[in-house]
DNA sequence: CTGGGGTCGGAAAAGCTTTTCCGTTGGCGG
DNA sequence: CCGCCAACGGAAAAGCTTTTCCGACCCCAG
């Protein structure tokens, strides 16, 4: 009933426990007639090696860990996707942990973690600022902070280009022909927000309208929409942070009587499909292609797991997803 | 550099490594004195076991595979969230497997698991049937599928009350004098729908209006709203298969001049905030308790790996969340 | 026919912890 | 003062794999 161990194997191939092993990992000088007949063994008791032996032996567990901030939310999940599709490939494991923003949750985390080897970390959270210093530095082990930001200089920090983003989205709408480039966006002290808003300023230049600043909802997008367009000159166009707002403002202009792209185009941040493609018009939307930021992630701890130091700040591109909002 | 191992601390503590394991589980006959000399040198040296050693001795892992077919979708992250909280109280790691109802990959990731030696197995999904024969049978595991069914006899299934929760949607509307209850529901083929259906027309009785399926969609929302609201005599409340569908309900009456709730009360049923309570005006509706669900399981898997037996399905019961659309 | 070299496979240690069993020591009672 | 028992701590094996080192055997050449 019990799982086959190596010494079966040797047992029914009637070899010693080394020479299996050296059948299985291609190493050492066997014959093929020896090897042939472990392989068979080990087929014919569906052999699997305990990776906790080999583990105890090398030193690596083929595990990392993730540690989320986000308790799992919609950020977090693209960037959990894209890493396991790799690490998994790689034979590596990925511990969740949802440490809320807790301090005490997340060193308790992280004490379980290092009592299991693993053998990385990545830490996700969405949060207005810089973290906290994590106790999490001269631990001697990769540690990658995705979508998430540190001041351990020798961590690797990967993030998307917020900035480039904004930009990337005020040109469509200067290339449309749009003259005047409102800004409606989140609370100023994520740092997000900030370099949105610089993209959207350098790109548009003498074309930028407005800026206003609110909480991340619909209802905001609603209220801040009518304000905009209350101003003269009235905006036609608004570039939004995120897509709630956006989806708030398509629904308060097309009450007000205006329509969209026409009257005022309208782009928003994160491509958030439920929110993005359900809105009326559906929105042109930022992706921040978190997907290929944790997919990013899991190619560098892999890489780091094998020894390369790595580490500095890299800024993914965003794309751009054109909709009937512009 | 390197973490100490019970060898280092044996040393530092001037005993064997035999008694410093008594002293740290709390095993054996140990005078104070010497107890206390383990101590100091543990936490001189920062000592923490290594669970992979534990693991190779004991046979536990202390680790758990989390497989979800939703892609890390809405539903498996409060399930994911309940079990991580619960299991990690119990120093039990969770590995997350994405297998996107890929067999191939499902069957590799199981392989990798079992490799890795874990204890337990929890499989989430959203699918409309039954799940295809899993070959998870007899590998001698506890099995937890939750939010997601099988036909193994040895596992136990944790799922929502569907029923139940429609069966108190529809005797709230009741209970405020509605007369033609609607229902405007997903596609026939999930099990939920079914269900759901059940429990409307079983509490709605003779005050059951018509029934629609579509996809789970807004658009199909404001469209079935629009069927409904066509018939005669005309419902006076809509009871929802999701929070998307009931958003789009009450954007299409909105818009055509009926007020809700006075006109129409609305509900819908999961209780995804984002939609809920973005919705004009903030929809009633039936949450799953889907954290809750992922907290029992974590539960039931901790007693599982303690060696009891647990099989069969257990519904956990939803409950009714009261906004302004009732 | 004998010796040497190459090829192949085995034995044993290492990696870290737990646990059982046993030996030692100290104290107390006779 | 001696012997026994209880209390305490140590030695060693087990749990499974990898890897290094070594030994044995075979074949070929001298």
């Amino acid at each position: 009933m019990k799982a086959a161990t190596i010494h079966d194997v040797a047992r029914a191939a009637g070899v010693s426990v080394g020479t299996v092993s050296k059948a299985l990992n291609q190493t050492g000088t066997l014959s093929q007639a020896t090897r042939a007949r472990v392989m068979v063994a080990v087929a014919a008791l569906k052999y699997r090696p305990n990776v906790l032996a080999k583990s105890l032996h090398s030193g690596l567990s083929g595990a990392v860990g993730l540690i989320s901030n986000d308790s799992f939310g919609r950020f977090t999940m693209p960037i959990m996707e894209g890493l396991e599709g790799v690490l998994s490939a790689h034979g590596i494991g990925v511990f969740m942990c949802n440490a809320t923003d807790d301090p005490a949750r997340e060193r308790e985390h992280l004490a379980q973690l290092m009592a299991k080897q693993i053998d990385g970390i990545v830490v996700t959270s969405r949060r207005a600022d810089r973290r906290p210093a994590v106790e999490l530095e001269g631990i001697g082990l990769p540690v990658i902070f995705v979508y998430s930001q540190s001041d351990d200089p020798e961590a690797l920090t990967l993030l998307p280009d917020d900035e480039g983003g904004a930009q990337m989205a005020v040109e469509a709408l200067l290339a449309q022909g749009r003259k005047r480039i409102a800004h409606l966006t989140g609370p100023e002290q994520f740092e997000a927000v900030r370099l949105r808003q610089k993209g959207w300023a350098e790109a548009s230049g003498d074309k930028a309208g407005a800026v206003l600043h609110g909480p991340w909802s619909e209802a905001w997008g609603r209220e801040g929409a009518a304000a905009l367009m209350a101003q003269t000159p009235r905006p036609d166009a608004m570039f939004c942070g995120n897509d709630q707002i956006a989806r708030g403002a398509a629904d308060a202009l097309r009450e007000a009587g205006f329509a969209v792209p026409d009257d005022v185009a309208l782009i928003g941040f994160d491509n958030w499909l439920v929110m993005a493609e359900a809105a009326r018009p559906p929105l042109t939307s930022v992706d921040m292609n978190l997907r290929e930021l944790g997919t990013e992630a899991g190619r560098r701890m892999a890489e780091m797991i094998r020894g390369t130091k790595i580490s500095g700040t890299v800024r993914l591109p965003c794309s751009l997803i054109r909709r009937q909002s512009t």
